[in-house]
DNA sequence: GATGAATGAGGGTTCATTCAT
DNA sequence: TATGAATGAACCCTCATTCAT
């Protein structure tokens, strides 16, 4: 297949296939991430387009090739930082069957997806601007959080004791677990350069605590 | 009555002395409630100092003989908002002892305090945009959070058996108890419409839940 | 009635009264007579508001405070324009019967209602912007055209000949009246550097024409 | 047939020649009668070339291989437009000499070559732009007005009696042989949703009233 | 003190024009 | 030659702040 989109041997393929739509994406990239940057420091309203053409390295108009305008590129940048977790909780862990390691699966998964990446400021900034921003709040109700919520539940259920009144509190009200991470992440940006909190250790203390409940034999 | 808002005897002052300062101060608050309304419903950016001057029904320019700025507004309706707070926090009661006991007044003050009064927006309001404002975060800093944790922590401390493992964790992580206040507030604001949180029904199964390690005998 | 709003005697009145008011609306004139320059040089769409406001003597927010935008003046500067026109128009003269005394007046309107005044820029700015402001175009249609040519009409009825088949021409397309008058405003603005026009000459030549056939004996 | 389109011998020459100049020209005359609808329909600023470009089926930076700027392009179109016309004027008839036959020639001549087709917009066009473009103005002035108006003054010469008073006013001032051709075309702009007028009877109702001075007996 | 008209800097968005492919 | 992504100057409009009344 002479001269096809091989790559790799072929003759001076001076421009690889393709470019243009990887340039394209790598750019929209780009902006994404500089938005992230400036919305998580300034917010919504106080961040100039401006800036995140330049932190992108783009002009100002570029941005409005790729997003409708300011409030298209905030529900997008919230969208493409998400989605990705939205698959993830698509395929809960089938195996699990201890709190114990429930709760160490949901810890290292909150770590290694938000805590550890810029999907915290994301998350941030979906807490600060819902409320103004509807079709945020929904996105993140109808794919994150309502589809977290009931995944968490059903390991739950799987996972106490029948009868444990600690474990029917938690698949009652599966936010007590998340609660602490979001503390955690909204400690960090209000009071970090304060007093650091020391997340990977609250969020122990919280499974120890959970633990302590529902491993609890009932009266 | 001496020194209530009379005067009574004087011929001219239509005014009973100490009027002006009343009316002052109700103005003072009327644009204060005026400004909650308006910074919890578009948060600081978005609100217009116009439309804080038409709630409080006074006009554009009387906001400024009150205070300096816009920014200065907003800090000063959490101050005076959470300024009670304070007090509170700082009288912590003596007697409880038995976790139970402390956790139920715990809840009990946050209902009071902030869940069942408009403090509640405030705090969303601090969450939100205090990382904007180091002058807000570090008063709410100070004030609030750096003083009700470590009085929470004390009566931890009181009220759990000694090496009691879930009781050492709460009284390293007192954020552990709050976390399911905030994920209220939070839950109210962003998802609300979607599916209402029943906020008493959260805080007791988290009682529940940590009553259940706190009052479990080690093993 | 001492002190109340007499103006005229008494002492030292710093500010007439209603001088709000009056400046206001000269403030509102001006912006308007800024407004008919600028889109009468360079069109609706060429024209900055800047200019407008430099050019009233203003800042440029402060058009905002009279008008909502940039078309809401337009359109207002094309109604207040036009709007003493309708006046005249809902009191035809009563007498006059002759065509050639008709006529007469009819021009004498013109020159002294439009071709003398700045309203002849507005109606040049109303045939070139109307086709792209229905709320302009349908203004003039509904208060000037649609009135000024029935009236128009119902002299002629009155002042030709009953079966002067000129005179039944006009009757049924008064337009022709009014023709040459609009090529007189165009021309002067397209070639009047170039040659000037005799407006005058031009509408006294037509009236002759008019006359000429009005007055003719039917064969 | 030699010259046309085939060339036919050579082997690889796909494209026969002048192939190239006649798609350029084709080109280039889908871009002007793109530029016409859009002018016609939104005026000279608020046109985009963008638009252009998609109905004429070309990318963007196509125009700019046939036209320096915007203003070019649009110059362009008016002269592509018109210049037909002018050529027409060159060769006035000769031998016409009563004034119907004169008129009626006139009035065919119009609507054949300006009413009944796309020139009537090009006409609009210049009237409503042409203050602001110098070149536009000029052009038509010399080419079109400049000619037209001096060619039909000396068919009136030729055709009106001697001393006719009604003959020697259109002698002076051919514009008024033309202004109800003006209206006809503004009016359908303007109001034609709100009353169509009827151009053919307005033009006829024009050349009696004409005729009714011209053929007029003097006293 | 209280008012609200006036200001003008600032920012979102558009679009004519360019240029690498 | 043709393309269309990229540019950035330009411009409308908003709104915090001021100040004459």
């Amino acid at each position: 297949m002479p001269g096809s989109r091989s790559g790799g041997s072929a003759a001076k393929p001076r421009k690889p296939p393709r470019a243009r739509e990887e340039k394209s994406a790598a750019r929209r990239d780009a902006i994404l991430a500089a938005a992230l940057d400036e919305f998580a420091a300034s917010g919504f309203a106080a961040t100039r387009i401006d800036d995140v053409a330049r932190r992108a390295g783009v002009a100002k108009g570029t941005i409005y090739l790729y997003f409708r305008d300011k409030e298209a590129l905030f529900q997008e940048l919230v969208r493409s930082a998400l989605s990705p977790i939205v698959a993830v909780l698509e395929h809960p862990p089938a195996g699990e069957v201890t709190p114990r390691g429930l709760l160490g699966v949901l810890v290292q998964t909150f770590v290694r997806e938000i805590y550890g990446t810029r999907r915290k400021d994301v998350i941030r900034l979906v807490l600060s601007e819902g409320p103004r921003f509807p079709g945020v709040a929904e996105f993140y109700y109808r794919e994150v959080v309502g589809r977290a919520l009931p995944a968490v539940r059903e390991l739950l259920r799987r996972a106490v004791e029948p009868g444990n009144s600690a474990g029917e509190a938690l698949v009652r009200y599966p936010q007590l677990i998340v609660a602490p991470a979001l503390v955690a992440v909204i400690w960090e940006a209000l009071f970090g350069r304060f007093e650091p909190l020391d997340a990977e250790g609250l969020m122990h203390a919280h499974c120890e605590l959970l633990l302590g409940a529902l491993e609890r034999r009932e009266p």
